[in-house]
DNA sequence: TCACACTTTCATTAAAAACTGAAAATACCG
DNA sequence: CGGTATTTTCAGTTTTTAATGAAAGTGTGA
């Protein structure tokens, strides 16, 4: 019934579905979070067909989560000469992953947030002393924060690697 | 019906309501992400009742979601005397509730996640040249990168908020 | 030790999220 | 064009997750 996988292979199966499982505790969902650890784990590039026959899945589930990956920018899309089919291939290299989900949770995650503290802090401006202007501190206390946080993210995102290394063992050492 | 709320409860309410929604995105159940939002804009502690009647819940939801914000350390009990009631109270110190979070989304997420990449490295630390080794390679350096990420991580945890700031200003200068 | 105030649990229900499969749309090729 | 390979969409279904509400549990003080 099922071929006899290499040992490599093996462990590659476990990986996929325990980076399915770990996902979900993101936020992830769980096949998109499979199909990327597939794609990270992949010696070629792989098809939609491909993909679907190794997770078991539905077209159209592989399908939407092969783009939604994209869409992320963690996979892009190979097309070879005389095959009109997509490929899909996942960056490799953990500093450009690292890089790629933190600006896209910037974008995604923490900027709302932050129109949200911002909204919530003008509405709250001219409150005298009292819960008012408690509620207001808080608000400008959490935008302060996160603007920070983002200015710190911001300059790591555009550090090399060699030289955010470099950086962060000053810190440790 | 309802009774008139004053502007700063206005604003509270949205913040209240849309925290829950951000919170989703971050993987954290709505109700849970909107009390905890709730308890941080309380000028006094909050009994389940309390949120329950806020957020017209019921009380095993209010009561479950409490316990778990109790959970991961970012609300604590409070006990008035001559009232056998629990009071709830939220960590408001914005350094504080980042230092909480990332402790324990460390515990939960990164340890396993590194667990399994270990597994997986080993699993394969005997293969030849081609793709079973490339994917060893590739768990080393998911592994090694997350580890220096705790490494990181665990310094900026040990510090304080002032010189936490200082460090960052220095690599933003 | 009983009555009461409060907390905790959990089987059931409701809501949300993810997935399927097939039809529709698109792109390419002769 | 017309045929075919491939991609995309989406209504319907399944699965998963979260919420309810009532019953059981706990502890306290009279």
């Amino acid at each position: 019934m099922s071929k006899e996988l290499p040992e490599w292979e093996k462990a590659r199966e476990e990986f996929v579905v325990q980076w399915g499982s770990l996902g979900t505790q993101w936020g992830i969902p769980r096949t998109m979070a499979q199909i990327h650890a597939l794609l990270m784990t992949a010696p070629e590039p792989m098809c939609t067909d491909d993909v679907m026959e190794r997770l078991e899945i539905s077209r159209g589930n592989a399908h939407t989560n092969l783009k939604d990956l994209v869409g992320w920018n963690l996979v892009r899309i190979i097309t070879k000469k005389g095959d009109r089919k997509e490929y899909f291939e996942a960056e490799k290299d953990v500093w450009k992953i690292f890089i790629t989900i933190s600006k896209e949770r910037k974008r995604r995650e923490i900027e709302p947030a932050m129109q949200l503290l911002r909204d919530c802090a003008a509405r709250t401006k001219d409150e005298g002393a009292g819960p008012g202007r408690e509620f207001h501190q808080q608000m400008q206390d959490l935008d302060e924060f996160l603007s920070f946080g983002v200015k710190v993210a911001d300059t790591v995102i555009s550090m090399k690697h060699a030289s955010a290394l470099q950086w962060a063992m000053r810190l440790l050492g």
